[in-house]
DNA sequence: GTGAATGCAAAACCTTTGCAACTGG
DNA sequence: CCAGTTGCAAAGGTTTTGCATTCAC
């Protein structure tokens, strides 16, 4: 596992939306995801959350996430069978999954194809979200078996 | 759920790699993979060979799942966090996933785009595989939910 | 004030594993 | 023959849930 690497934060206004409401923990969680872009899984989220927050309980981290998902500014990232990982970053884009040392980036789409165009989508169908990944080394761990 | 649709047979020769053994459990859910293309999951599977083969276990359907995945002869679908599905088409797709009934269908991908151009994989990364899924409503999902 | 959210523990769930018995090549 | 595979049961790890307490609005 690569270790976390904090960005510049940045961190947009937060409005969750129905009767959902902005708690410490949420808010916590939100900034943990907009600090930290490496998709860390719910258990990474806690153990960093612990740290501000001693008394925070897993159970609510992921609580917080679902919500934050819902409310459609913060997204999962399934990579087969692993434990989902979480992604502040909303715009549209896909993911490289390193199969080595398990990290995961975001990846830009072309902007001169749509996703809609790329999948030849049954007529009738609704389509409410495209997902495009892909996996293999990251450069890193390709430069490193390659000297091995 | 979508009732199972068999369809036409035309089950390849099966020749898995290593040292692996080609048992009657491998072949009954390699054949019930290549016969209903619905994209089954292990206890689909399994609920399917129990009715030609009583006493065949859920664990080993796991198994079987793996090493004729491993063999590269079938693969798996993973949407979200549901379980995983399996697929026993191998030629290059993507998967559309109705959020209503659950079904999962094969996509064909345009052929004037090599998913390698799709996304902007960072210099370097060795890419072992794309995976291009869309979800929402299949046609007679949206069509029910239309008239309703 | 009041309904929603938290924290804790226990449950649920899919999947893997340990091991004795069995079997395919 | 004998390493690989099965079937069973039990464990594993992630995620969800029930409920009393606390908190945001």
């Amino acid at each position: 596992m690569s270790k976390p690497i904090k960005t510049s934060p940045a961190i947009p206004e937060l409005k969750l939306g129905g009767d959902m409401r902005m708690t410490k923990q949420r808010r916590e969680v939100y900034d943990i995801l907009m600090e930290y872009r490496d998709h860390p899984t719910a258990t990474e989220v806690f153990m960093r959350a612990k740290e501000h927050m001693p008394g925070i309980s897993l159970a609510t981290v992921y609580n917080c996430l679902e919500a934050l998902a819902k409310s459609g500014v913060v997204r999962a990232v399934n990579v087969d069978r692993e434990p989902s990982r979480y992604c502040g970053n909303m715009s549209e884009h896909g993911h490289f999954h390193c199969e080595q040392c398990g990290s995961v980036v975001d990846v830009d789409l072309r902007q001169d194809i749509l996703p809609a165009d790329y999948l030849k989508i049954p007529r009738g169908s609704v389509v409410a979200k495209f997902e495009v990944a892909a996996r293999g080394l990251c450069p890193a761990c390709a430069k490193a078996k390659k000297n091995s």
